[in-house]
DNA sequence: GTTGTAAACATTACTTTGTAGAGTAATCCG
DNA sequence: CGGATTACTCTACAAAGTAATGTTTACAAC
């Protein structure tokens, strides 16, 4: 039972990953992060994170069929496994507990 | 003016500063980030990262004056500067969009 | 004053994560 | 076949995080 944490990153693969539901494949996912979380994604980072988190148990691969008229490369599609969603879970609660309630709206901070 | 964003690590370090106000020193972090995250807090990674975040100008530092009657070595209190409040704001908006309204629920997940 | 204890900050050597960018693979179409 | 397209891989490096030990400052007992 993978105990840990998500890293920054991790996390927000694991999040699109969770977003793009069966359209999940690495190009997707960087777009999913670059668009809606406007973080570059470095390629590199990109599917050196997949692995890993598929070798933490987090993740599973599919090489799909290429779909009829889809050009270049096949697409090796990934879903989360229940490792994958308890981790999304923890770190995304662990988050908001920190989160929750932080006031940021400098008040000049009196003393 | 500071573009990136803030680690995992960082993020917890931030909030935990953002959390405690004008009580935020080292040692008290650490605290406030085991108990409310329930997150293992290496000492080491913990002054690191304050520095690290005190050089990216996103902390400042002050020696306090060993308040009396206190024992040890006198605390280091830091804050936030407006650029730490900055990135606080922009790294949980990131991670808002990228939580917000995800299931996880696994349906059985069809296909 | 030396010794002991406590609290807090610092340092070191190492592992894990993340970046940048060039490179390779598989498919389609003319 | 040759070119274009899409997607995955690799390599060399930089940044962040871990674990454990070490140092500094202050107080209090003796």
């Amino acid at each position: 039972m993978a105990a840990s944490f998500l890293a920054e990153f991790e996390l927000y693969v694991m999040l699109a990953i969770a977003r793009l539901g069966d359209d999940a494949y690495g190009a997707a996912v960087r777009n999913e992060i670059e668009e809606r979380a406007d973080r570059p994604v470095s390629i590199g980072a990109l599917y050196a994170t997949l692995h890993r988190l598929g070798n933490k148990g987090l993740l599973e691969f599919e090489e799909a069929d290429p779909a009829p008229g889809q050009r270049g490369r096949p697409r090796k599609y990934c879903r989360l496994t229940p490792d994958g969603r308890y981790a999304i879970e923890h770190s995304t609660a662990k988050l908001h507990r920190m989160m929750d309630g932080v006031a940021l709206a400098d008040p000049g901070n009196r003393r």
